[in-house]
DNA sequence: TTGCGTGCAAAGGTTTTGCATGGCA
DNA sequence: TGCCATGCAAAACCTTTGCACGCAA
């Protein structure tokens, strides 16, 4: 049981996955934006940590690789999240309705839904739009 | 415009993800379980493959890497699932609750759900028992 | 016969690990 | 002062790519 220090990397790092708003971020992404001196096993071990504390989220990135989402826990407790794959921006679904579906699964379906792994998918009002466009 | 071959390793890679009955198999894990002489490289490349041809989804794996899982149009197509994390169990989520949710999003929140790419986690009632068990 | 698919090897990228040093508490 | 965290370098993976040969059509 052991107290983690509060070092400077790890609260550059975990400043840089909060202020990304909810965007998604590989761990080369984090160390290119770090601004003093770290290195790179550093944002991995400090990314760990981070997760294990459930500050941070993983998902599968664009591209195939592992990105980090920064999760707070008043603010992304308790609720589902919408991502957009068009631009990326993340939705907070705060809402009855999702509630509703959760009961709706756990009676019918027998299956305990965990809205801090779920993330849903798809397209926002804007990409949609965009999309018609330029396909 | 080309019509991809037949060959006999496509046949057997995607007979072993189609087998894995909805669990998410990593590239060299389907690797070795194949049956006779295949690269590796041939592993990826059908994966790729298959994925354009929507057979394919990738997931993030529980150990972080990205996983392969198969997706018939016929059986999959338009719905929902849900994956335990517990088991690794896919469930398919042919529901009138979950059309709800999405028209729901869809008006109030203006985001188009994607059940091709969307999991929903969480835990199967015999992986909840044995939870409570065994934490 | 034609051209795509494959195996092999090499390269590129990501993530982990060992060890001596530096910094928080 | 006592550990924990960091940096650096090396290693272990995972994944992609180039090229010559083999095989499906």
């Amino acid at each position: 049981m052991n107290a983690p220090y509060k070092t400077g990397q790890r609260k550059a790092i975990a400043a840089i996955v909060r202020e990304a708003g909810g965007k998604c971020l590989s761990a080369p992404e984090i160390y290119a934006l770090l601004p003093g001196k770290t290195s790179l096993s550093t944002v991995y071990r400090t990314l760990r940590l981070l997760g294990e504390e459930g500050l941070v989220k993983t998902e599968l990135a664009g591209g195939g690789g592992t990105a980090y989402r920064y999760c707070e826990k008043e603010t992304c407790e308790g609720h589902f999240h919408l991502r957009c794959v068009g631009c990326g921006e993340l939705v907070h679904l705060e809402c009855r309705a999702m509630e509703e579906l959760r009961r709706h699964v756990e009676r019918e379906h027998a299956f305990a839904l965990d809205p801090a792994q779920t993330v849903l998918y798809g397209l926002c009002a804007a990409c949609r739009r965009r999309k018609g466009k330029k396909p």
